[in-house]
DNA sequence: CGGTACGCCTGAAGGC
DNA sequence: TGCCTTCAGGCGTACC
C-alpha cells in the first residue's frame, strides 16, 4: 500500500492557515510604523469603486497605510485585514498563492519574484520588511478609508466566521437550501472560511455524503458536523494548517496538518477507517473524495 | 432557485 | 535531459 498518492498539494490557504499566519504576524508587526510602501503591481490593490476596464485609480501609499500604525489585525473567513491607527484599513486574500511573509532587516527572501508590494516597517520587535507575494495573482489587496466602509462593503457578503460557529447556527444556514452539502459548505456567503480540503475532511468525519442536499440532514447529524468542523478548524490552526508546497507563514514555515488528511488527496487510495477503496468526484467544480461506504445520504 | 461552464494565472507533475 | 500538455484551485460572472 502507498504511504501517499503523489499528492499535488497546492492548494489555497483556507481558514486555518489564515488564522495561523494572523497568529504568526501579530507579534511582529502589531503596533508596527509603516515607514514606507512599494506597490510593485498596481493590479493587485483595488478600491471600492475601481472595476476593471474604467480608468484605473492609482492606489496612493497612503492608502496602503503608509506613515500610519497597524493597530489591529482582523480575520474574517479565508480574509485577513489590518486596521490603522488612521482609521484606514487593507484587507488581504491570499486567494490559491498569496503570502505574507516578514523579513527582520538584513534577512532576504529567496527570490523575489512576484512580490508586489512591500512594506517597510518598525515593529515591535524590530524593523524589518512585510511583503505581499502571489505568483497566481489569484489573491489580492483592497483598501479602505475606514474599518467600517471594509466590514459594510467587503465582508457583509459572507456568511458568519466557521471557526466557533454554534451548531444551531448551522442547522439554520443549511436548512433553506436544496444544493449539496459540499456546495454549501464551500460557498462563503453562507459559512465563511471552509475551503476545499476542510470540507471534504469535516463531511468524512461525521459520516455524510458529499451530495447530500442539505436540507434534508436531521438536525443530530448537522451537529455532529459542525462537532467535526469546529475539531478539524481549530486542530489546524494549531497546528499552523496543511503542508501546501504555497502556503508558508510569516517566518516563512509551512503548516504541518498534511499528515491527518483522511480523504483530501487520497481518491483511489483505502479508507482508512474501512479500507475500502476512496472515490473522486466532481461537485461544484471541484475534486471531491469520499467514502462512498463510511459517508451516507 | 441550482447547476454548469469559463477565465483568470502559475508551477508542479506527467508523458514523450 | 527538456519540451509540451494537463491540471489544480477560489471566485466572479454568464447562461441554461
Amino acid at each position: 500500500m502507498p504511504a501517499c498518492t503523489s499528492d499535488r498539494e497546492n492548494k489555497l490557504p483556507e481558514l486555518p492557515e489564515i488564522e495561523h499566519l494572523k497568529r504568526s504576524l501579530e507579534p511582529l508587526i502589531r503596533g508596527a510604523h509603516v515607514l514606507k510602501t512599494r506597490l510593485q503591481r498596481s493590479d493587485i490593490a483595488h478600491q471600492p469603486g475601481w472595476q476593471s476596464g474604467q480608468e484605473i485609480r492609482r492606489v496612493s501609499p497612503g492608502e496602503l497605510l503608509n506613515g500610519t500604525y497597524i493597530d489591529r489585525l482582523v480575520r474574517h473567513g479565508k480574509q485577513l485585514a489590518f486596521m490603522a491607527r488612521n482609521g484606514k484599513a487593507i484587507c488581504f486574500h491570499m486567494g490559491m498563492s498569496g503570502q505574507l511573509r516578514f523579513l527582520p532587516r538584513g534577512t532576504r527572501l529567496a527570490t523575489s519574484r512576484h512580490v508586489h508590494c512591500v512594506w517597510s516597517l518598525r515593529g515591535p520587535k524590530g524593523e524589518g520588511r512585510l511583503i505581499f507575494r502571489d505568483p497566481r495573482r489569484f489573491g489580492g489587496i483592497w483598501c479602505f478609508d475606514s474599518q467600517e466602509e471594509l466590514i459594510r462593503t467587503r465582508w457583509s457578503s459572507l456568511g458568519p466566521d466557521a471557526l466557533n460557529l454554534q451548531g444551531s447556527v448551522l442547522v439554520k444556514l443549511l436548512s433553506n437550501t436544496r444544493r449539496s452539502i459540499k456546495t454549501t459548505l464551500l460557498d462563503q456567503t453562507v459559512i465563511a472560511g471552509v475551503g476545499n480540503i476542510y470540507a471534504d475532511e469535516c463531511l468524512f468525519s461525521a459520516g455524510i455524503h458529499p451530495a447530500t442536499p442539505s436540507h434534508t440532514l436531521s438536525r443530530s447529524r448537522i451537529m455532529k458536523l459542525n462537532r467535526s468542523l469546529q475539531r478539524i478548524l481549530s486542530r489546524a490552526c494549531e497546528k499552523g494548517g496543511s503542508t501546501i508546497r504555497s502556503y508558508v507563514d510569516a517566518n516563512g514555515r509551512s503548516g504541518s496538518y498534511a499528515d491527518r488528511h483522511l480523504v483530501y488527496g487520497r481518491a483511489g487510495l483505502p479508507c482508512m477507517r474501512c479500507e475500502r477503496i476512496l472515490l473522486g468526484m466532481m461537485l461544484a467544480q471541484r475534486t471531491t473524495v469520499f467514502c462512498d461506504s463510511c459517508q451516507k445520504k
